[in-house]
DNA sequence: AACCTTCTACGAAGTTATTCGTAAATAAAT
DNA sequence: ATTTATTTACGAATAACTTCGTAGAAGGTT
Protein backbone atom coordinates (compact mmCIF):
# COMPACT_ATOMS: atom_id res chain seq x y z
CA UNK A 1 0.00 0.00 0.00
CA UNK A 2 1.37 3.63 -0.81
CA UNK A 3 1.01 6.61 1.26
CA UNK A 4 0.01 9.54 0.20
CA UNK A 5 3.21 11.72 0.70
CA UNK A 6 2.14 15.34 2.21
CA UNK A 7 3.19 18.55 0.55
CA UNK A 8 6.54 18.41 1.86
CA UNK A 9 7.42 15.30 1.27
CA UNK A 10 5.69 15.61 -2.52
CA UNK A 11 8.81 18.08 -3.15
CA UNK A 12 11.35 16.15 -1.98
CA UNK A 13 10.68 13.38 -4.23
CA UNK A 14 9.90 15.25 -6.96
CA UNK A 15 13.85 16.86 -7.36
CA UNK A 16 14.80 12.67 -6.28
CA UNK A 17 13.40 11.57 -8.99
CA UNK A 18 14.39 14.19 -11.65
CA UNK A 19 18.14 14.28 -10.06
CA UNK A 20 18.42 10.88 -8.21
CA UNK A 21 20.92 10.01 -5.42
CA UNK A 22 21.33 13.12 -3.78
CA UNK A 23 22.77 14.57 -0.27
CA UNK A 24 20.28 16.53 1.64
CA UNK A 25 22.52 19.74 0.96
CA UNK A 26 21.41 19.05 -2.72
CA UNK A 27 18.10 18.85 -2.21
CA UNK A 28 17.76 21.81 -0.05
CA UNK A 29 19.22 24.08 -2.75
CA UNK A 30 17.11 22.78 -5.29
CA UNK A 31 13.72 23.54 -2.88
CA UNK A 32 15.31 26.68 -2.47
CA UNK A 33 15.61 27.96 -5.94
CA UNK A 34 11.62 27.20 -5.93
CA UNK A 35 10.27 28.68 -1.86
CA UNK A 36 12.69 29.73 1.09
CA UNK A 37 13.38 26.41 3.84
CA UNK A 38 15.96 25.91 6.07
CA UNK A 39 18.30 23.05 6.05
CA UNK A 40 17.34 21.63 9.32
CA UNK A 41 14.05 21.43 8.21
CA UNK A 42 14.50 19.85 4.78
CA UNK A 43 17.36 17.23 6.89
CA UNK A 44 13.72 16.93 9.33
CA UNK A 45 11.51 15.65 6.49
CA UNK A 46 13.85 13.68 4.47
CA UNK A 47 14.63 11.37 8.08
CA UNK A 48 11.09 11.26 8.74
CA UNK A 49 10.66 9.87 5.02
CA UNK A 50 13.51 7.59 6.14
CA UNK A 51 11.08 5.91 8.52
CA UNK A 52 7.93 5.83 6.53
CA UNK A 53 10.14 4.42 3.81
CA UNK A 54 9.41 6.87 0.85
CA UNK A 55 12.97 7.23 1.03
CA UNK A 56 16.19 5.37 1.19
CA UNK A 57 19.56 6.69 2.13
CA UNK A 58 22.98 4.86 1.74
CA UNK A 59 25.05 5.79 5.52
CA UNK A 60 28.70 4.97 4.49
CA UNK A 61 30.02 8.23 4.45
CA UNK A 62 29.20 11.02 7.18
CA UNK A 63 27.03 12.41 4.14
CA UNK A 64 24.39 10.17 3.54
CA UNK A 65 22.89 9.73 0.31
CA UNK A 66 19.33 10.11 -0.17
CA UNK A 67 17.27 8.53 -2.89
CA UNK A 68 13.48 7.90 -4.04
CA UNK A 69 12.34 4.54 -2.69
CA UNK A 70 8.45 4.84 -4.23
CA UNK A 71 8.14 4.77 -7.94
CA UNK A 72 6.71 7.95 -9.27
CA UNK A 73 4.06 6.37 -11.18
CA UNK A 74 3.05 4.58 -8.65
CA UNK A 75 2.66 7.87 -6.35
CA UNK A 76 0.66 9.82 -8.91
CA UNK A 77 -1.71 6.45 -9.67
CA UNK A 78 -2.03 6.80 -6.03
CA UNK A 79 -3.08 10.53 -6.05
CA UNK A 80 -5.23 10.43 -9.28
CA UNK A 81 -7.32 7.70 -7.41
CA UNK A 82 -7.44 9.77 -4.39
CA UNK A 83 -8.72 12.69 -6.03
CA UNK A 84 -10.79 10.49 -7.65
CA UNK A 85 -12.55 8.88 -4.89
CA UNK A 86 -12.22 12.46 -2.56
CA UNK A 87 -14.31 14.10 -5.35
CA UNK A 88 -15.39 12.31 -8.53
CA UNK A 89 -16.97 9.24 -6.30
CA UNK A 90 -14.17 7.22 -8.12
CA UNK A 91 -15.19 8.06 -11.86
CA UNK A 92 -11.58 8.15 -13.99
CA UNK A 93 -14.07 9.82 -17.27
CA UNK A 94 -15.51 12.52 -14.34
CA UNK A 95 -11.92 13.75 -13.90
CA UNK A 96 -10.50 13.48 -16.97
CA UNK A 97 -13.77 15.40 -18.68
CA UNK A 98 -13.23 17.90 -15.90
CA UNK A 99 -9.79 18.34 -16.88
CA UNK A 100 -10.07 18.85 -20.14
CA UNK A 101 -13.29 20.55 -20.33
CA UNK A 102 -11.44 24.00 -18.98
CA UNK A 103 -9.71 25.01 -22.39
CA UNK A 104 -6.47 24.82 -20.99
CA UNK A 105 -5.33 21.90 -23.13
CA UNK A 106 -4.22 22.19 -26.76
CA UNK A 107 -4.78 20.57 -30.06
CA UNK A 108 -2.08 18.94 -29.77
CA UNK A 109 -2.45 17.36 -26.39
CA UNK A 110 -5.86 16.66 -27.09
CA UNK A 111 -4.54 14.35 -30.31
CA UNK A 112 -2.30 12.45 -28.16
CA UNK A 113 -5.18 11.74 -25.55
CA UNK A 114 -7.59 10.55 -28.70
CA UNK A 115 -4.82 8.43 -29.76
CA UNK A 116 -4.29 6.68 -26.42
CA UNK A 117 -7.99 6.09 -25.96
CA UNK A 118 -8.23 4.57 -29.22
CA UNK A 119 -5.42 2.32 -28.57
CA UNK A 120 -7.21 1.53 -25.90
CA UNK A 121 -9.76 0.46 -27.62
CA UNK A 122 -8.58 -1.26 -30.03
CA UNK A 123 -6.65 -3.24 -27.66
CA UNK A 124 -9.80 -4.41 -25.85
CA UNK A 125 -11.58 -6.36 -28.13
CA UNK B 1 -9.77 32.60 -4.84
CA UNK B 2 -10.98 29.37 -4.04
CA UNK B 3 -9.43 27.59 -0.67
CA UNK B 4 -8.93 24.05 -0.77
CA UNK B 5 -11.67 22.13 1.14
CA UNK B 6 -9.96 20.04 3.73
CA UNK B 7 -11.10 16.10 3.60
CA UNK B 8 -14.23 16.96 6.25
CA UNK B 9 -15.01 19.81 4.36
CA UNK B 10 -14.98 18.11 1.12
CA UNK B 11 -17.34 15.38 2.91
CA UNK B 12 -19.34 17.93 3.72
CA UNK B 13 -19.63 19.77 0.20
CA UNK B 14 -20.66 16.97 -1.24
CA UNK B 15 -23.45 16.43 0.91
CA UNK B 16 -24.87 19.61 0.38
CA UNK B 17 -23.89 19.88 -3.46
CA UNK B 18 -25.72 16.72 -3.97
CA UNK B 19 -28.93 17.10 -1.41
CA UNK B 20 -29.12 20.89 -1.58
CA UNK B 21 -30.19 22.83 1.67
CA UNK B 22 -29.68 20.44 4.56
CA UNK B 23 -29.58 20.45 8.73
CA UNK B 24 -26.52 19.35 10.44
CA UNK B 25 -28.97 16.57 11.11
CA UNK B 26 -29.40 15.72 7.85
CA UNK B 27 -25.84 16.15 6.77
CA UNK B 28 -24.44 14.11 10.43
CA UNK B 29 -27.08 11.10 8.71
CA UNK B 30 -25.60 11.11 5.44
CA UNK B 31 -22.48 11.28 6.41
CA UNK B 32 -22.93 8.56 8.59
CA UNK B 33 -24.17 6.42 5.46
CA UNK B 34 -20.29 5.98 5.03
CA UNK B 35 -18.55 6.34 8.35
CA UNK B 36 -19.32 6.88 11.76
CA UNK B 37 -18.63 10.55 12.86
CA UNK B 38 -20.66 12.16 16.03
CA UNK B 39 -23.03 15.12 15.39
CA UNK B 40 -21.16 17.73 17.20
CA UNK B 41 -17.98 16.91 14.89
CA UNK B 42 -20.28 17.41 12.30
CA UNK B 43 -21.37 20.42 13.84
CA UNK B 44 -18.29 21.98 14.38
CA UNK B 45 -17.16 21.77 11.04
CA UNK B 46 -19.61 22.99 9.54
CA UNK B 47 -19.36 26.28 11.93
CA UNK B 48 -16.05 26.69 10.96
CA UNK B 49 -16.95 26.52 7.27
CA UNK B 50 -19.61 29.17 8.06
CA UNK B 51 -16.54 31.36 9.15
CA UNK B 52 -14.60 30.51 5.95
CA UNK B 53 -17.28 31.53 3.88
CA UNK B 54 -17.47 27.62 2.26
CA UNK B 55 -21.05 27.46 3.46
CA UNK B 56 -23.96 29.42 4.45
CA UNK B 57 -26.77 29.53 6.57
CA UNK B 58 -30.38 30.01 7.35
CA UNK B 59 -30.39 31.18 11.09
CA UNK B 60 -34.52 32.04 10.94
CA UNK B 61 -35.76 29.30 12.76
CA UNK B 62 -33.75 27.46 15.67
CA UNK B 63 -32.39 24.90 13.22
CA UNK B 64 -30.28 26.30 11.11
CA UNK B 65 -30.53 25.08 7.32
CA UNK B 66 -27.46 25.06 5.57
CA UNK B 67 -26.09 25.13 1.82
CA UNK B 68 -22.35 25.41 0.02
CA UNK B 69 -21.55 28.81 -0.46
CA UNK B 70 -18.81 27.59 -3.13
CA UNK B 71 -19.75 25.75 -6.46
CA UNK B 72 -19.13 22.40 -7.09
CA UNK B 73 -17.20 22.87 -10.28
CA UNK B 74 -14.85 25.22 -9.21
CA UNK B 75 -13.86 23.30 -6.63
CA UNK B 76 -12.99 20.35 -8.34
CA UNK B 77 -11.46 22.44 -10.83
CA UNK B 78 -9.20 23.88 -8.33
CA UNK B 79 -8.21 20.57 -6.88
CA UNK B 80 -7.28 19.54 -10.53
CA UNK B 81 -5.57 22.27 -10.68
CA UNK B 82 -3.66 21.91 -7.79
CA UNK B 83 -2.94 18.19 -8.70
CA UNK B 84 -1.52 19.25 -11.86
CA UNK B 85 0.34 21.45 -10.37
CA UNK B 86 1.69 19.81 -7.78
CA UNK B 87 2.57 16.91 -9.59
CA UNK B 88 1.78 16.67 -13.19
CA UNK B 89 3.80 20.34 -13.82
CA UNK B 90 1.05 21.96 -14.57
CA UNK B 91 0.37 19.60 -17.91
CA UNK B 92 -3.47 18.16 -18.06
CA UNK B 93 -2.65 15.68 -20.80
CA UNK B 94 0.03 14.45 -18.55
CA UNK B 95 -2.76 14.12 -15.77
CA UNK B 96 -5.61 12.38 -18.38
CA UNK B 97 -2.78 10.08 -19.68
CA UNK B 98 -1.79 8.86 -16.40
CA UNK B 99 -5.51 8.70 -15.04
CA UNK B 100 -6.29 6.42 -18.15
CA UNK B 101 -3.70 4.49 -18.80
CA UNK B 102 -4.51 2.59 -15.86
CA UNK B 103 -7.43 0.38 -17.46
CA UNK B 104 -9.84 1.56 -14.95
CA UNK B 105 -12.10 3.31 -17.68
CA UNK B 106 -14.66 1.20 -19.21
CA UNK B 107 -15.11 1.25 -23.06
CA UNK B 108 -18.58 3.51 -22.68
CA UNK B 109 -16.54 6.20 -20.44
CA UNK B 110 -14.11 6.32 -23.41
CA UNK B 111 -16.56 6.65 -25.73
CA UNK B 112 -17.94 9.89 -23.85
CA UNK B 113 -14.75 11.30 -23.22
CA UNK B 114 -13.80 10.92 -26.83
CA UNK B 115 -16.61 12.67 -27.82
CA UNK B 116 -15.39 14.97 -25.57
CA UNK B 117 -12.60 15.85 -27.55
CA UNK B 118 -13.97 15.81 -30.80
CA UNK B 119 -16.43 18.30 -29.71
CA UNK B 120 -13.77 20.55 -28.84
CA UNK B 121 -11.91 19.65 -31.63
CA UNK B 122 -14.40 21.17 -33.55
CA UNK B 123 -15.52 23.68 -32.00
CA UNK B 124 -11.82 25.12 -32.54
CA UNK B 125 -11.28 25.33 -36.38
C1' DA C 1 -45.22 22.28 35.36
C1' DA C 2 -41.71 18.84 34.92
C1' DC C 3 -39.26 16.11 31.91
C1' DC C 4 -37.01 14.74 27.74
C1' DT C 5 -35.08 15.73 23.31
C1' DT C 6 -32.71 18.59 20.00
C1' DC C 7 -29.89 22.14 18.82
C1' DT C 8 -26.07 25.59 19.06
C1' DA C 9 -21.88 27.27 21.08
C1' DC C 10 -17.67 26.71 23.27
C1' DG C 11 -13.57 24.75 24.60
C1' DA C 12 -10.22 21.28 25.04
C1' DA C 13 -7.67 17.18 23.73
C1' DG C 14 -5.29 14.50 20.25
C1' DT C 15 -3.09 14.13 15.75
C1' DT C 16 -0.28 15.34 11.92
C1' DA C 17 2.69 18.42 9.38
C1' DT C 18 5.96 22.02 9.22
C1' DT C 19 9.37 24.69 11.02
C1' DC C 20 13.74 25.55 13.02
C1' DG C 21 17.17 25.94 17.08
C1' DT C 22 20.65 23.66 19.54
C1' DA C 23 23.96 20.15 20.51
C1' DA C 24 27.22 16.76 19.32
C1' DA C 25 30.08 14.53 16.03
C1' DT C 26 32.96 14.59 12.06
C1' DA C 27 35.67 16.77 8.62
C1' DA C 28 38.20 20.61 6.66
C1' DA C 29 41.04 24.75 6.94
C1' DT C 30 44.44 27.73 9.00
C1' DA D 1 46.45 22.03 17.41
C1' DT D 2 42.82 25.26 17.14
C1' DT D 3 39.31 27.03 14.82
C1' DT D 4 35.70 26.91 11.39
C1' DA D 5 32.30 24.55 8.68
C1' DT D 6 29.24 20.73 7.73
C1' DT D 7 26.31 17.22 9.01
C1' DT D 8 23.23 14.46 11.80
C1' DA D 9 20.07 13.87 15.60
C1' DC D 10 16.88 15.50 18.80
C1' DG D 11 13.39 18.11 20.66
C1' DA D 12 10.25 21.76 20.93
C1' DA D 13 7.11 25.41 19.10
C1' DT D 14 3.50 26.43 15.98
C1' DA D 15 -0.36 25.70 13.15
C1' DA D 16 -4.22 23.25 11.00
C1' DC D 17 -7.61 19.59 11.36
C1' DT D 18 -10.44 16.43 13.63
C1' DT D 19 -12.78 14.86 17.33
C1' DC D 20 -16.02 15.08 20.95
C1' DG D 21 -17.75 16.41 25.77
C1' DT D 22 -20.31 19.63 28.29
C1' DA D 23 -23.38 23.42 29.00
C1' DG D 24 -27.19 26.09 28.08
C1' DA D 25 -31.02 27.52 25.22
C1' DA D 26 -35.19 26.22 22.68
C1' DG D 27 -38.82 23.15 21.60
C1' DG D 28 -41.83 19.08 22.49
C1' DT D 29 -44.26 15.62 25.53
C1' DT D 30 -46.81 13.82 29.20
Amino acid sequence: MIDKPTESELEILKVLWSEGPSTVRDVNNALNMIREIGYTTTLKIMQIMTQKGSVQRDETSRTHIYSAAVKEAEIKDAMIDRLMDTAFSGSASQLVMQALGRGKTSPQELEKIKALIEKMEGGES
